[in-house]
RNA sequence: GCGCCCGUAGCUCAGUUGGAUAGAGCAACGGCCUUCUAAGCCGUGGGUCAUAGGUUCGAAUCCUAUCGGGCGCGCCA
C-alpha cells in the first residue's frame, strides 16, 4: 500500500479531466500538520501558475473532481490553494488488515525488475579494515536489502583493491622477512595491518626499498609464480580477515560477491587499445590520457582523465572503466550504484563520461555514484585513536560490543549470561549501523559512543526496545499465530500509528531512489515513537478493556512488531524478544 | 587559481519534487512507576535557517555575490 501514489494517481485522473497538462506534478506529501490533516494535495497551486489561472478557483475544481469517496473522510481547501485530506478511520483500518495477512506487510512486489549492481564496502586488501570502510559497507548492504525485498535482481560487487602498487612493498618486505627466517603465518600475517606499517616505513625512509618495492609490483603484475603465490598469503588472509569482520557486522557480503581489481586485468589492454583507437586517449607527456572538455574549467582547458601512466602502467581509473563495461554488457545492469567517500566525486564523474563517450556503458545504464562523508571524531577531525592511528573496523565493533554488554547488565539483570552476550552483541552493533545509516549520507557525521549507546532518543537501543516490548505484550496476551480480529481506529494515538504503519512502501520507494537509508531510519524512529504513545495512552491487558477494543489494538501491535523488525532488517539490525 | 560539498536551537542532526506557524534527539527545567519492560511517556523554554541581493502568490530549499569550513584537481587508490 502507497496511499501516496494512489492520491497521486488520484490527482493525474482529475488533472486529466480538468485538462491540466499531464506532466504537472500533482505534488502529494504528508500533511505538514495534525490540523491539515493525514495527506494533502499541492499541485494546484503550480498548475494555476501554468495555466495563468486562480490558484484557489482551480483547487476548487480539482477538489470537484477527485475520486476520493472511498478513502477521504473529509477533504477541504485552504490557504492560498491546497487541499488537505484526512483519511477515513475505516478505509485505513482494512488496509492494516490487509497488511497484517500478507508476508510483504502491504508493500506492494516490483512489477518490472531490473538489474542492479551494487558496488560497496571495498577495502583495501593490503591492511585490515579500518573505519573509513564502516560506511561504504553498511549503506551499501542496507541498499542492497532494501532493493531485494522490493524485488529487483541485485548483483554485489565488492570492489576489493588487491592489484595496487602496496603490494609489492608488502612482498619486498615479506622477502626478506622469510629470508631472515622467520615464520610466516605468526608474523607477518597475524597482525597485516602492524605488517603494512613495518613496510611502509621502510618505504618511506630506507634506501633502495621503493625501488625494490616496484620491482616486486612489475613482477607480480607479470605473472612471476613466486611473487603470485606470496601475493595470494596477503589476499586469502585479508578476505578471512575481512569475512569475520562481515559476519560480526551482520552484513550479506559473500566469496561469491567478490570481484576484486585484479579481476579486470585482462580486460584493460583492450580498453586502453579501444580509446586510443577511437581518438577518445591522446598521448600527453608520456602518458595516454582522455581530455573532458565537458569538466573544463572557466578558461576551456579540458579536464584530463589518466588511463595509462608512462611505461605502460594502468592505473584505477582503467580498472573503472573496465568494471563500467562488465557491469553494462556482461551483466546487463540497468543501474550500477557505487558507495565511495565523496573525495572520488571527481574522478567517477570522470569515468562515466569516459565510459559513454566509448560506448563502455549502455545507454540504459544509470550510473549512480552515492558519495557519503567522512566519519569525525567528537573533535571535529576525522576519526582517529587517541594516538592518531587508524582505528581498526574488528576493534571498534568488538568495544561496540562490550560497551553495549555494560549498559545491558546494568538494566537487564534477570536475563542469562548467555542471553545478554547476545543482547550486547545485537545492541551494540545495531548502535554502531544505525548511528551512521540515520545520518545524511553525504554530509559529515561525528561518531560518538556516548550518543550512539546512551539508549535515549534515535538510536537502535531505542528500536530494539520497542521492538521488545511490543513482544512482551503479544507474549502476556498468549495469542495464536494467526489470530485475527477487526481493527478500529479510535483514539488519535491509533490513528496516527495507522497512518505511519501505512508508509512503509512509500518511504523504500525514496530510499532505493536516492540510495538513502537514512529515510528508512526516521521513519522506524517515528514509528517506534509513534507506538510508544500508542502504548502509554491506550492499555491492551489491563482490567476494564472492551474485547473488542482490545483485540484491535493488539492488531495494530502485531503489525507494529513485524513492521520495526522488518525495517530493522532491511537495516542489517537485529532484534529480539527480551532485553 | 579552478571545481565539488557544506554552513539550520548550546550540542548532534532531520527538513522529501519550492508550500502553511522550520522539526526531532541530547543537554536544561517541570510532571508521570503497587497496574502491559521508566532503555519509556507527557509538558516547558530555546532559531536574523552564515551574510547580502534576486526569481514568485510563497524560498532553509532555486539563481548571483560575499564570508567561513571541508575536500578534490596528470601518472596512488
Amino acid at each position: 500500500m502507497n496511499i501516496k501514489q494512489l492520491l497521486t494517481e488520484i490527482t493525474q485522473a482529475a488533472f486529466a479531466t480538468l485538462g491540466v497538462p499531464a506532466d504537472t506534478n500533482p505534488a502529494v506529501t504528508v500533511s505538514t500538520r495534525p490540523e491539515f490533516g493525514d495527506y494533502q494535495i499541492n499541485g494546484a497551486m503550480s498548475a494555476a501558475k501554468a495555466l495563468k489561472t486562480n490558484p484557489r478557483q482551480l483547487a476548487q475544481q480539482l477538489l470537484d473532481a477527485l475520486a476520493l469517496d472511498d478513502i477521504a473522510a473529509k477533504a477541504e481547501i485552504a490557504g492560498p490553494g491546497f487541499i488537505n485530506i484526512s483519511l477515513k478511520p475505516q478505509w485505513l483500518a482494512s488496509q492494516l488488515q490487509a497488511a497484517v495477512q500478507d508476508p510483504r506487510l502491504g508493500v506492494a512486489k516490483n512489477n518490472a525488475p531490473q538489474t542492479v549492481v551494487v558496488d560497496y564496502s571495498a577495502p583495501n586488501l593490503a591492511k585490515e579494515m579500518h573505519v573509513g570502510h564502516l560506511r561504504s559497507t553498511i549503506i551499501g548492504d542496507a541498499v542492497v536489502r532494501c532493493l531485494e525485498f522490493w524485488g529487483d535482481t541485485v548483483i554485489r560487487q565488492n570492489h576489493m583493491g588487491d592489484w595496487g602498487t602496496q603490494f609489492g612493498m608488502l612482498i619486498a618486505h615479506l622477502e626478506d622477512k622469510l629470508a631472515a627466517g622467520i615464520d610466516l603465518e605468526q608474523v607477518a600475517l597475524a597482525d597485516l595491518e602492524n605488517f603494512y606499517r613495518e613496510a611502509k616505513k621502510r618505504f618511506d625512509d630506507e634506501d633502495g626499498f621503493a625501488d625494490k618495492s616496484r620491482d616486486y609490483v612489475v613482477k607480480l603484475q607479470s605473472g612471476d609464480a613466486h611473487c603470485q603465490k606470496l601475493w595470494q598469503l596477503f589476499i586469502d588472509t585479508s578476505i578471512k580477515h575481512s569475512d569475520e569482520v562481515y559476519k560480526k557486522l551482520n552484513v550479506t557480503l559473500t566469496h561469491d560477491d567478490i570481484k576484486p581489481e585484479s579481476a579486470y586485468n585482462p580486460m584493460l589492454h583492450g580498453i586502453v587499445e579501444q580509446l586510443k583507437a577511437s581518438g577518445l586517449a591522446v598521448e600527453d607527456q608520456g602518458a595516454l590520457v582522455v581530455f573532458l572538455q565537458e569538466l573544463a574549467d572557466k578558461e576551456g582547458n579540458p579536464s584530463p582523465f589518466i588511463i595509462q601512466k608512462t611505461g605502460g602502467g594502468f592505473l584505477y581509473s582503467t580498472t573503472d572503466l573496465a568494471a563500467c563495461q562488465y557491469r553494462s554488457q556482461e551483466l546487463q545492469a540497468d543501474r550500477i550504484i557505487i558507495f565511495t567517500d565523496a573525495r572520488q566525486g571527481l574522478h567517477f564523474k570522470q569515468v562515466e563520461l569516459t565510459a559513454r563517450k566509448a560506448g563502455l556503458l549502455r545507454a540504459d545504464t544509470a550510473y549512480d555514484h552515492c558519495p557519503f562523508g567522512t566519519m569525525m571524531g567528537e573533535d571535529g577531525k576525522p576519526f582517529k585513536t587517541r594516538t592518531g592511528g587508524t582505528v581498526k573496523l574488528a576493534e571498534l565493533l568488538d568495544e561496540a560490543i562490550s560497551r553495549a554488554g555494560t549498559v545491558v547488565a546494568e538494566k537487564a539483570s534477570e536475563l542469562s549470561d548467555d542471553e545478554r552476550a547476545q543482547v550486547a552483541a545485537k545492541v551494540g552493533i545495531g548502535a554502531v549501523k544505525f548511528a551512521d545509516l540515520s545520518k545524511n549520507r553525504t554530509s559529515d557525521y561525528v561518531f560518538s559512543w556516548d550518543a550512539m549507546l546512551s539508549f535515549e532518543g534515535a538510536t537502535a537501543p531505542y528500536l530494539q526496545y520497542a521492538y521488545t516490548r511490543v513482544r512482551s505484550i503479544l507474549r502476556k496476551a498468549g495469542l495464536d499465530d494467526d489470530y485475527q480480529a477487526t481493527i478500529q481506529l479510535l483514539e488519535p494515538q491509533e490513528k496516527q500509528l495507522a497512518v505511519k504503519l501505512l508508509r512503509l512502501e512509500e518511504t523504500l520507494q525514496q530510499v532505493m531512489k536516492d540510495a538513502q537509508p537514512n529515510l528508512l531510519c526516521n521513519y522506524l524512529y517515528e514509528l517506534a515513537s509513534l507506538f510508544m504513545s500508542f502504548y502509554e495512552a491506550c492499555p491492551m491487558l489491563k482490567d476494564g478493556i472492551e474485547p473488542d477494543v482490545k483485540a484491535s489494538r493488539l492488531m495494530l501491535s502485531i503489525l507494529t512488531a513485524r513492521m520495526l523488525r522488518q525495517g530493522l532488517d532491511l537495516l542489517g539490525i537485529e532484534v529480539m524478544e527480551r532485553m
